[in-house]
Order: C-alpha cells, then structure tokens, then sequence
DNA sequence: ACAAAATTAGACACTCTTGTCCAAATCGTC
DNA sequence: GACGATTTGGACAAGAGTGTCTAATTTTGT
C-alpha cells in the first residue's frame, strides 16, 4: 500500500512490518474473542494484509497464537525487569519513592497493553498449553518476584526496612499496590491514573505500617501525587 | 426410573433435575473452552441429555451462557455471605481467628469449583456481556467489601484493630491472604490446602503488623462508630 | 391404566471457519 | 526497467456447529 514513508527507523518494513503487524492484531483478536472465537479473516483485516498472508507467516491459527503469546510474554518481561531496575535503592523519601515505582510498575507492565492481553489469555487459554504457561511462568513471574525480593532485601539490610522474609514481603508488596484494581483487572479495562495512583497510595502506606522503621508513627493521611515516568 | 417417591418438595424431579444438571454442564463446557468455543452437543452429553432438552430448557447458546452466569453469581454469593458470618467478631486469638476465616473464604468461596467457574466467565468474557457483569459486580464484590469492612470496623471499635479506613483495610485483607495464590488462580488451578493456609498465614500476619494494637495499646479508637450490621 | 407432557435420536438446512490453491498485481532490489 | 519474491483476492473443499423439525419413546400425574 504505502511505498516509502516511514521516517523512523525500519529498513526492512513490508516483510517484517507485516509479521509484526499480523502479530499485534492477533493479539488484539484473540483476547476480544477468545482462541475459538477468534476469526482468521478478522486478524487479517485488522492487521491490513489478506488472509493468505497470515497463513503464509505463521502457518496455522494455533502457531500464530503460540507467536503471540511468546511475544507477549517477551516484551512483558523486559518492561517488567526494566522497571525493577529503576526500584529505589537509595530512597530519599521513602514512601513517596515506593508510591512512584508502583505507579510506574502498574503503567507501564500491568496495565498496559501487553500486560492486560498477556494476562487475559493466560486466564483463558493457559489450561490448554500447559508447556507454553509454565515457560511464561518461570521466565515471568519466578525471576520477577526473586529480583524483586532483592531489592526489598537490600532495602531491608540498609536499615529502611523491618522484613522477615523478602520473598513474601515481594509478593506482598504487588499484592498491596494492585488490592484497589482487582475489578479493572477482572473485566479486562484499565484503571484511570487516579485509581492507580490511588491503589499504589494505600497499598504502600499499608506496607510501610507492617514492614517500615517507624521513627514516629505519622498517621497523616496525604495525598502524594508525585509520579515519575 | 423412580415413578413417585420424593420425600422432600420435589413433584417435578425430573423435569428441574435436568434443568441444573444441564447448567452445571454448561458451566464446566464454557469455562473450559470459553463461550465460542464450546459446543452444545458436547453440554449435552456431559449432562447426559439430549441436544433438544438443552434447547427446550435455555433457547439458545447466548441464553444458556447468561443463566450460568446468573446462577454460578447466586450461588458464590450466598456462599460469601455465609462465610462472612463467620467473622470473628469477638476473637479469642485473634491472628489464629483471623487465619481461620481467610482459610474458609478461600476453601468455600474463592478456590471451590463456583467461585474458579465465576471467575474464569468473568475474565474471558466479561466485556462481551456489560450489562450481566455489572450486575455481578454490584451483588458481588460491592456488597461483600461493604459487608467485611463492616466487621472490620466493628473490630476496630472494639479496640483489637486500629484501622483508618475500613474499606481499604478489607480489600487489602483480601489482597494480603490471597497474595501467593495469584498463580493459581491465573491459571485455573486449585491451590493445595497447605498453599491455602501458608497464604491465609503470612498474610495476616503481615495485615496484623499494620493494623493491630501491639500490646502497649495507647491509641483511642476515634474512627467514627458506624458500624452497622 | 391412560392421557398429557417431556425426552430422545436422528436428519436436516444453513452458516461460518479453516486451510489450500492459483493467477494476477505489487513490491523490493538490482 | 526488469526480475524474483511477496502479497493479494477470490474460489474452493472439507468440516464443524447451531438451531429446527419430526416421529417414536419414555416419564409423569391422575
């Protein structure tokens, strides 16, 4: 269709462009309508490329979903290990620091497009390829909670933290900060920056009250809408 | 096979016998296959009927769908309703009080085949049906946090708990006793009673880090006393 | 036992979907 | 501009699923 006018940075567009693009719209398709429910047809249309393309990339309908879910699950992690790595090590305040990285977790992992599609056909789909999940299970969240532990647990050794066991204190943590979203979650929408903003508040003021140092127990409630991107 | 012999308040046994015998089916058929993807000769013969019953009894597949929404809804909340009357609104221990109800919620409510079923039809197919889930939502989680935070607040009136807001405190409850359960729960699975209790332990105990009187009780509880039942 | 209601099995028309094939058009590259 | 690879649109066969219909059978109530 379009000859040569993407400015960016793509030299080999049509035939990669359309793999990608083929991929992205199934994506979309299959969380919408489910595995059975998907339609070929409809990829195709949403991806811009003719049936016959699809099957040319990707063989048949249940390898281009194994295709999605590995790209999903890849570009997942990397967000996910990529936001870890900006978890304070060093925390000025700390509270407000842990409200910005949960913030910043929830935007740009769970909320986001990859994470709510990955999570949606996990839920739906993850019985039917047992192989597929566990692969996701160990690269995802197995080394996600354990790098996250460290840091708690560095925190923890810096004398900012009181935690018994970090891998727990981990779990809880993310358990915490998303408490307030389980219903965005659950119908597949996603949350508005103030219910985020908002969970990842009360969710880490509660964390700080079973695992902070308490120099002076302040129980002002404050609205520390400070976010970073 | 049984000509007239119902003790109980059954004159049409047969007739109803079928009727839920063909929704349960259905229940198991759409949630393991999702709504497109299940087939009515297949809820069929697991109900052990014929596919005319089926549609004599439901209409059609959409109709079907929503009456095993309606009654997996009906039941997992009076499920949850009962358990909340267990709530331990006068502990004796009251972390060992707390670990038991959080276990019943989870056994009876949340990890029993009703609640994996409801939730699983949410999740998959919650957006296609608005109007369905939203009901759910407004029956469900909406009256059964309002319920909890009720008995949280009594608790802390009562002095064993020092809560600011109630409500954030039983969804963040909830949150905490279920945080090692997210896995399970993505994919489908029942967790095992050990993960169950370990889960429902570590939980409390961290919600009892932030939110109960330790022993030197100094605080007056100053939240405003509406605690209604 | 008898009549009405419900259930069954099977055939059926119809629609939708998958996956293949092919000739024509298009694109990328030289 | 030309050549090879890719893409396209459409037709196609095969299969599966929905929902209807009917005649025969079974169950239920009286």
């Amino acid at each position: 269709m379009k000859p040569g006018a993407s400015p960016d940075t793509f030299p080999p567009r049509s035939h990669e462009a359309k793999r990608i693009s083929v991929v992205e719209a199934a994506a979309s398709v299959f969380c919408r309508e489910g595995f059975a429910g998907a339609n070929i047809d409809l990829i195709a249309a949403e991806a811009g490329v003719s049936r016959q393309t699809v099957y040319n990339h990707h063989g048949d309908k249940e390898k281009l979903f194994i295709a999605v879910v590995r790209d999903l699950t890849e570009r997942c992690n990397a967000g996910i290990f990529a936001t870890i790595a900006t978890f304070p090590d060093q925390p000025g305040d700390l509270e407000a620091d842990l409200v910005g990285f949960a913030v910043r977790m929830n935007r740009n992992c769970i909320c986001n497009r990859d994470g709510r599609f990955l999570r949606k056909l996990i839920q739906a789909e993850g019985e039917r390829y047992p192989e597929l999940f566990a692969e996701w299970r160990e690269q995802g969240p197995g080394r996600t909670w354990s790098a996250l532990a460290a840091r708690f647990a560095r925190l923890a050794y810096a004398g900012h933290l009181s935690i018994d066991d970090p891998d727990v204190a981990a779990r809880q943590f993310l358990a915490l900060v998303n408490a307030e979203l389980q219903i965005s979650f659950m119908l597949g929408g996603t949350p508005t920056e103030e219910e985020v903003l908002q969970s990842a508040g009360n969710g880490v003021r509660t964390f700080l009250r079973a695992f902070g140092r308490h120099k002076a127990a302040s129980h002002a409630p404050r609205k520390s809408a400070l976010v970073g991107a």
